[in-house]
DNA sequence: GTGGATGAG
DNA sequence: CGCTCATCCAC
């Protein structure tokens, strides 16, 4: 009796709270509840410990929930004039905009297929210890998915060939493929998949039309911008859009065809369909669906169909040249280009027509959108009882504002298909380096400290050289070790590193070694550590190209000091080449030695000594280490003689601030989303304030 | 600079 | 409690 009470009272109050809710979000809509109520059971599995949740829906009853209106969306049909076709600085707001994303079918996978040259059929596992960590799709049908273990893999599929990630253990230079590696010595690394990964992207580079824009979004995505290409080609195609009528720029555009040849997957209504076809080897096929009704083709259609082409021979090429199989989905925006490649995999490409945006994003499960994945997403979902993103149009903005601040505009926009991101270049390099692992044998002893920082050293090493192929003169402005003790408490130490010509894993196990001896002890120390250390990681943060031409001529001497934050020497000298004094040792006993802490110039006969930096450290670092650095340092100052020889060097005045200036770092905009910048980052944001 | 949180894959 | 990697932010 007390429990249907009970349960009464709480469905009660439960329907209550709904109706306010509803009007509250939908005070203009003419929208009237049906009289009955949906109740929904929910179990629910993700969370955790699982439970039992209610869920109350009201069915909408009038257009919205019968004919699929819409009115949440807006600008799917814009009107397209000469002056929008012709201009060229439209961004984000121009109505032909068109934008892709592609990504690599199962990334590792197909990296270690095509190492191995695995026939494409054979179903293959990456692992990386016990654990699944990339699934080819010839082993997805083995019902075989990314957190299985080894072992139970194998028992689906006895022909699975499983392949271990690359591994490091102490001594080597650089990871190798080890049959059985042991946890308890070695450490994963994924160099190999960025290698490919920048591969793949430099021949994207090569293969896109000019004018199109490509942006590195993850090891095995990138965007690309194809707005300026495709509307060259429609000129092309159709040279009367470029005759607009005399002074009537603002007129639309004349019709276009009627038709288009879809060479890609149209996302459609029914995703049924899409099940049954999901099976077919390369499905590049030409879907004459039929549409709903008034889905008459616009020039942004076509604009889309351009795009499709340009997108599948790049991809053709990635496909013959490196043997990678990719998805890509095109569409009006970022976020939608997104959500269209995963339409359907592998090896396809799938193309969004704006007058299918409501019917696919709608019934989308939102908690897969980008950055709504997490607990942001989960807030979200338990906050309004919703899944999808239908659920979620029902939210008002101010609603969603109200609860979880300013910048979730952007959810409102989101779900709403609209993301005026740009496709904007990066940097080929990552501002921070990081090494870590987690120890299953955790250390006990400080001693035992260095062995894992020489193995975190040499990868370290390896991919600051690597990156420097790329970008000579990249230099990480500190290194930090960090130690975790348990599950909770890390900590982590920090320190300036030194610019070196050549980063040998020698100076970065000595920077390293430092860093742990503040941290945790002595590293000849074999007594017990009152707390064991179950992780470490080693990191460069703060890694950008130091401000040297190619010769390095300025090298990092008169530059290194100069960066933004005040270092406590500026030792520049008034004609830009540093003549250090060198500090007493900051670790006091002997003092700089010649030739190894500086040199003589015979030149000029001053005195040029290794850098503060250095020095810092220096006391830990082995001679041979500082010859090296000093030997850097000589090559310098002769450059320097040498390059003052040929010519007076321009003043600091005169040069330009960053020699490379193609990218530059964004400051993040707090808060406001004045026009265009709305990028889901900051979002996370609010959630501190609970 | 340090510690923590978040998120992707 | 995978494991590895990256980024951002409050203090």
């Amino acid at each position: 009796m007390w429990f249907s009470l009970a349960v009464t009272r709480f469905l009660w109050d439960k329907v209550t709270w709904e109706r306010k809710r509803f009007k509250r979000n939908s005070p203009s809509r003419g929208l009237v509840l049906t009289p009955q109520p949906r109740l929904f059971l929910i179990y629910k599995t993700h969370s955790r410990p699982r439970r039992l949740s209610l869920r109350l829906a009201f069915m909408w009853k009038g257009k919205s929930a019968v004919t699929d209106s819409d009115s949440e969306f807006v600008d799917l049909n814009p009107t397209i004039t000469y002056r929008h076709l012709l201009s060229h600085a439209l961004g984000v707001k121009d109505p032909l905009r068109v934008i892709a994303l592609c990504d690599s079918d199962a990334f590792y996978a197909g990296c270690e297929m095509v190492r191995l040259g695995v026939d494409p059929e054979q179903p293959l596992v990456v692992s990386q210890w016990d654990s699944i960590i990339a699934v080819n799709y010839p082993s997805r049908k083995f019902g075989i998915t990314r957190m299985d273990k080894v072992k139970d893999a194998q028992k689906r599929c006895p022909n699975l060939v499983v392949v271990h990630v690359a591994t490091y253990k102490e001594g080597d230079a650089e990871p190798e493929y080890w049959e059985n590696p042991d946890t308890k010595t070695h450490k994963v690394s994924l160099d190999f998949y960025r290698r490919e990964s920048n591969k793949i992207h430099n021949m994207f580079k090569e293969s896109l039309p000019a004018g199109a824009e490509l942006e590195k979004a993850s090891i095995d995505e990138c965007f690309i911008d194809f707005t300026r290409p495709v509307r060259e080609e429609l000129l092309r195609r159709y040279p009367h859009l470029a005759q607009a009528p005399p002074g009537a720029a603002d007129t639309p555009l004349p019709p276009p065809p009627t038709t288009v040849t879809w060479n890609a997957n149209l996302v459609s209504i029914r995703p049924k369909d899409d099940v049954a076809n999901n099976l077919q080897e390369s499905s590049t096929s030409t879907l004459g669906d039929p549409e709903p009704e008034d889905s008459l083709i616009t020039w942004h259609d076509v604009a889309l169909s351009v795009a499709v082409d340009m997108m599948q021979s790049a991809r053709d090429q990635v496909r013959t040249k490196l043997g990678y199989s990719t998805s890509a989905g095109i569409a009006r925006n970022k976020f939608l280009a997104k959500l269209t490649a995963s339409y359907r995999k592998p090896n396809s490409q799938s193309v969004l027509r704006n007058a299918m945006i409501p019917h696919y994003l709608r019934p989308f499960p939102f908690q897969k959108i980008r950055f709504l994945g997490g607990k942001l997403g989960n807030a979200v979902a338990k906050e309004y009882e919703a899944s999808t993103v239908g659920d979620l149009l029902a939210v008002s903005l101010d609603e969603f504002q109200r609860t979880f601040g300013e910048d979730s505009i952007w959810i409102w926009e989101i779900v709403r298909g609209i993301d005026r991101s740009e496709v904007k270049e990066k940097p080929p390099n990552s501002k921070s380096m990081g090494a870590s692992k987690n120890l299953p044998t955790p250390v006990t002893m400080s001693c035992e400290g260095p062995h894992w920082i020489r193995v975190m050293a040499a990868e370290l090493t390896l991919r600051l050289n690597d990156a420097r192929k790329i970008s000579p003169g990249l230099w990480p402005r500190t290194i930090a070790l960090s130690t975790r003790q348990g599950w909770s408490a890390t900590q982590r130490k920090q320190a300036p590193f030194p610019f070196l010509r050549n980063v040998t894993i020698d100076a970065v196990a000595a920077a390293g070694d430092k860093l742990w001896k503040e941290l945790v002890g002595p590293l000849n120390s074999t007594k017990p550590l009152s707390t064991k250390i179950t992780h470490v990681s080693l990191s460069f943060n703060g890694v950008e190209a130091g401000e040297v031409n190619q010769q390095g001529i300025e090298g990092f001497l008169s530059k290194a000091p100069s960066s933004p934050r005040k270092r406590k020497r500026q030792a520049n000298s008034d004609d830009e080449e540093i003549v250090e004094t060198l500090p007493a040792s900051s670790s006091g006993e002997s003092g700089p030695k010649p030739d190894i802490d500086y040199f003589i110039c015979d030149r000029c006969k001053r005195r040029i000594a290794l850098p503060e930096e250095l020095t810092m450290f220096a006391s830990e670092l082995d001679e041979d280490t500082k010859k090296d650095a000093l030997g850097s340092l000589r090559a310098e100052h002769q450059d320097f003689h040498f390059a003052q020889d040929l010519s007076k060097m321009p003043s600091d005045d005169e040069r330009p601030e960053k020699p490379n200036p193609k990218w530059t770092v964004q400051p993040r905009k707090k808060g406001k989303h004045k026009d265009g910048g709305t990028n889901g980052e900051g979002i996370e944001r609010f959630f501190t304030k609970r």
